[in-house]
DNA sequence: TCTTGAATATCAAGTATCTTGATAATACAG
DNA sequence: CTGTATTATCAAGATACTTGATATTCAAGA
């Protein structure tokens, strides 16, 4: 049970990497003036680029009621756009307006920047183990969801 | 700019572990019946263990006033205690109560055992930069939170 | 010491958001 | 085609959040 063992640190670190990021995504919406909900969708958003309500509903945990009101507002910012799925009548597709982009990129640029610093920190070989490790991770956690969601 | 590098890749992933890690929260929230907020707020702690209200206010985006009704409704259900801070009689220490623990354990043993599972593919050095790199990311992202909040 | 300004957390009133349950349209399986 | 499931929306009521005021304590300085 050593606590130098990099088997147990390595669990740590991911959970406060989660911790940091949702502080610093949450500091971004107050600085937008958003809600906890619109800012959480809003990064979805920038990762997936395109989602659907249902998709959202899932991430954000809300019920499809909430959901639909929280697009309202996000689309009447005009940060998302609702357009037709051509391949389910039933269904919308949720966009990012690039304005959304363009609004959000300016609290972004300096963490970027920062990043680009980190990464000549790490060899090329030591990036594809961190890639591999934080995938892998990533994966488990999702199938784990599913698991609890049965 | 190859897209198969793995300095881009690094980034993706660790976005992508993000979202998937806050799904997982939600979805063990949603079977102890936890709203959005509680459920992070109790992340939170099972990480740090004791906290005070104003942190939690600064982890979860929320006003003084929605902080005090949300440790309200979690020390009515018995997840954690208000314990008077010693050093600042002001201030209230948050103590996560270890019945929360064992609450929220069973939703996790799944997804430990796989994580073990996970540690098994890689080695001791591996990890070690894993470790290194997700704990420089992390404080990457906290130095850039002090920088909006300014 | 005494005073001033900042930081702690709480409370009450008003506002915003979320849940519930119902509805409509479409998809899909038998 | 028929019945059931899935998708998203809506309206009403319940819940949670923000704002602004308050009380207590701390920390720094006269």
């Amino acid at each position: 049970m050593n606590k130098d063992n990099p088997r147990h640190e390595v669990f740590g670190a991911m959970q406060s990497f989660g911790v940091n990021s949702v502080m610093f995504r949450n500091a971004i919406g107050k600085k937008l003036g958003l809600n906890i909900t619109d800012i959480g969708c809003l990064n979805y958003m920038l990762i997936k680029t395109k989602s659907t309500p249902g998709e959202l509903s899932r991430y954000t945990g809300l019920t499809s009621g909430a959901t639909t009101s929280m697009l309202d507002r996000l689309e009447k910012l005009r940060f998302i756009r609702r357009v037709p799925n051509p391949k389910d009548r039933r269904g919308t597709m949720i966009e990012l307006q690039p304005e959304a982009r363009s609004m959000i990129l300016p609290f972004l640029a300096g963490a970027q920047a920062a990043q680009q610093e980190l990464l000549k920190e790490f060899s090329d070989d030591e990036l594809e183990i961190v890639t591999r490790f934080v995938n892998s991770f990533s994966t488990s956690i999702q199938d784990q969801t599913d698991q609890i969601d049965l």
